[in-house]
RNA sequence: GGGUCUAUAGCCAAGUGGUAAGGCAUGGGACUGCAACUCCCUGAUCGUUGGUUCAAAUCCGACUAGGCCCUCCA
């Protein structure tokens, strides 16, 4: 497979530590609040390239981590905790809140087909994990104490911009509105590894620690759950471009400091959704949920399909049109799949089968190109075989693009007799020129969802 | 100001030096009581501009526009 590495910008071959094996950590979510589209289209993607790279015969060993600790708006010890800020929003307690939209995330990620990670792992199990490291740098003097936190020294780093060619002089320091800066920090670019002074009052969560009572700053968590979970060499670690620096940068320092030699090769980054503003977050515009979405008739799939369309290091423009329109295209494929009639006698055509899988795992290996994924899905309908060997194949490509392309909708046995009375209905008022009666019916069970369809043996119906 | 990415039809896109795939939308037609579904037909000098080459959407330079990052973020 050949994959767009950040850390060398450009596109490579992709070569596991370990034949077979990949060992692929991915940046969860901060669960303060709902997760918002624009978030959901990085888990989709990394979704697909989990599925993908089974698809490619590897095995994947996947962990993400769920942040419910000490998410600071700024680098400074203050600012505000956005666990803590959900917390006082909803009156309850950090833990009540992460749990709620731990769990709010993962329905969102089942109604779009995301698999769940084998390995989750909340941030705040792994304390000790981050005490070791972090006494591990201080021990080599990567890190520094100051005014009761505990600091990573970046000038021990001969490049510590490895992933974004940063150059430090030239940066503008707090170009964004109500970052401040640290006064207790030896040098602009280092950062916080652990907290014991803090300005909130009420932090709620705080661990014992060898430099007192505390909490991890954020970047410590990735490397300690990785490090933990997935022991000293990573294959790929994903996130959203916004993760670039400081992130990842921090997490590249940290644990490559720690362990002494380098930790992860691949870097993937998804590009984000954007809105006609820009970049689409939880803090201005719309804030679009799967819910909203449905609410507003639109199935999660066909956003989920929206996605694929497109590739993930692109940025993709959200409108309510181009998502109608995707599940209108959705919609039919689904059609179109679902007339395939498959007669008995029919055999399945191994070298068709093996022709796609071929163009397939060759789309999978164009870095990842999800639209030449759904377009072999186009030829298939096309080609010329037995529409036992077409589902077949769509089957195969369906495990990696998990679009539910030949699920059909489960209807209520209750609901399956009332609609097949009410087409009888219709027929007979057909049959008897009554148009106007048909049409009322027609309209009647477009109401519940149910669209007919006239063919010529008889009349067919499905659930939208 | 610095870094980084992007630019192909109304929209999403393929293309990896040999003369522009596919999908949706649009328009026309078949089917239908009218629709829907389905099927057939329907569109591009590839942001601008120099250069390299027999040949450039593709390589190089400049310019333009836009996104993202520069200590919240997917």
């Amino acid at each position: 497979m050949n994959i767009y590495n950040t850390l060398s910008r450009k596109i490579e071959k992709f070569i596991p530590n370990e034949e077979g094996k990949v060992k692929m950590y991915t940046c969860g979510p901060t669960v303060y609040h709902y997760a918002h589209i624009g978030n959901l289209r990085n888990y989709i993607m990394e979704d697909i390239l989990e599925k993908s790279l089974n698809y490619l015969g590897y095995k994947v060993d996947r962990v993400m981590n769920i942040t419910d600790v000490g998410h600071l708006s700024s680098d400074s010890d203050s600012g505000e905790d956005k666990m803590l800020k959900g917390a006082k929003r909803e009156k309850k307690s950090v833990l009540e809140i992460a749990d709620f939209y731990t769990e709010a995330f993962f329905k969102d990620c089942q109604k779009l087909n995301i698999k769940k990670p084998d390995k989750v792992v909340k941030a705040t199990s792994c304390i000790d994990e981050y005490i070791k490291i972090i006494e591990g740098l201080l021990k080599k003097e990567y890190a520094y104490i100051s005014n009761g936190n505990v600091y990573f020294d970046t000038t021990k780093l001969n490049d510590y911009y490895v992933l974004t060619n940063h150059k430090e002089d030239e940066m503008v320091v707090g170009v964004r509105n109500g970052v401040e800066e640290d006064q207790n920090k030896k040098n602009q670019a280092d950062f916080v590894l652990w907290f014991t002074k803090s300005k909130f009052e009420d932090q709620e969560l705080k661990w014992n620690s060898p430099w007192g009572l505390g909490y991890p700053g954020w970047h410590i968590e990735c490397s300690g759950i990785a490090l933990k979970y997935l022991g000293e060499y990573l294959d790929i670690h994903c996130g959203g471009v916004d993760n670039i620096f400081p992130h990842h940068t921090n997490e590249i320092a940290q644990s490559e400091s720690y362990l002494g030699h380098k930790w992860c090769n691949y870097w993937v980054h998804n590009e984000h959704l954007n809105d006609k503003t820009g970049k689409m977050s939880k803090s201005k515009g719309e804030f679009l949920t799967i819910s909203l979405l449905e609410e507003k008739g639109i199935n999660p799939l066909a956003y989920r399909y929206f996605c694929l369309q497109s590739h993930y290091r692109k940025t993709l423009l959200f409108t309510f049109e181009a998502l109608e329109k995707a599940q209108n295209t959705y919609n039919k494929l689904k059609n179109k799949i679902a007339n395939l009639k498959i007669d008995n006698n029919e055999q399945l055509e191994e070298n068709i089968i093996e022709k796609y899988k071929e163009q397939f795992k060759k789309a999978i290996e164009n870095d990842m190109n999800t639209s030449l994924m759904l377009t072999t899905l186009y030829d298939v309908l096309k080609e010329n075989t037995n529409n036992k060997t077409k589902i077949k194949i769509i089957e195969i490509l369906d495990e990696v693009l998990s679009l539910d392309l030949l699920k059909k909708e489960k209807i209520d046995q209750e609901l399956l007799l009332k609609i097949n009375e009410l087409i009888e209905k219709r027929n007979i008022a057909k049959q008897n020129k009554n148009y106007e009666e048909a049409d009322k019916i027609r309209n009647e069970l477009e109401k519940m969802h149910v669209i007919i369809k006239d063919t010529r043996e008889k009349t067919i119906f499905e659930i939208r």
